[in-house]
DNA sequence: TGATTTTCTAGACTTTGTCTAATATTATAA
DNA sequence: TTATAATATTAGACAAAGTCTAGAAAATCA
């Protein structure tokens, strides 16, 4: 997925118009998994041969999460940070390092979760697992 | 617990020196099992017969969750929650409405957990399910 | 093409939270 | 007690993430 082509087709198929701001921050994200936050790529994109302002890279991550191309991580009360892997697993978040890391689906399993609140439906279950350095 | 006693001397068997301002804001927190954000902390506080800065507020919270007496809650990318309900538990976050409900421990079972990486050890296990109104 | 809609932009603004340096309070020890 | 040292509190300046606005630029489309 570092493919330019690739990319636009991929905007394109989740209603996004691949404009030049949006395909140069999706080529950023989805060159590979990994969790960003919007200063850095912003700072990324001016480094790169297209630029982009604050509020458009703050507009296009915001869009991107909506479509589903990425996921906000809450976990940092400084900054969110946008995953590029979208595909169900949790994180370990180290505090001392500020560094967070995929947990793969399938080292938790759950055998029981709660019922949902009446009226309500469920859009993510998160597992977050604090960490500091031993 | 919510004698003034009591939680001067809750705050004395944390090694926390229970000043007129500590007491009023640990009063507000322990008044019941709450998430309340700094802000809100703040308001209340100066609503009340003491009063306390914005400093103290921020640094008393900090002080409290560093002490074990409260909990800071992460899910809400604009303002960290403080939950005054230490023991271990779980959130519903609903993010139409921003509130933050428990999710009891005993609602939840784990029979698969991930290994820590190499030179961690785990500070908290977090669960967030993340719920918008149907 | 011209008209309309969408996107992008700089920069002002807001909000949460931190820092600083002075003052006030508390604790300690003679 | 009183002097001294250590802690806490304060107002207000500051920082950083993120939002908003209004105009310019691009894209879309009849």
């Amino acid at each position: 997925m570092d493919n330019r082509d690739d990319i636009i087709d991929k905007l394109k198929s989740s209603g996004v118009t691949p404009t030049t701001q949006r395909v140069e921050i999706a080529q950023i994200l989805f060159a590979r998994p990994q969790h960003l936050s919007a200063e850095q790529i912003l700072e990324m994109v001016n480094e790169s041969s297209s630029t982009a302002s604050k509020a458009t890279v703050y507009n296009t991550l915001g869009l991107f999460a909506k479509k589903g191309l990425v996921k906000e991580v809450i976990v940092d009360p400084s900054k969110v940070f946008y995953d590029s892997n979208v595909s169900k697993h949790f994180h370990f978040f180290n505090t001392d390092s500020g560094l967070l890391t995929d947990i793969p689906v399938d080292a938790i399993n759950f055998d029981k979760l709660p019922e949902l609140p009446e009226g309500t439906e469920s859009s993510s279950l998160e597992v977050i697992v604090r960490i500091k350095n031993s």
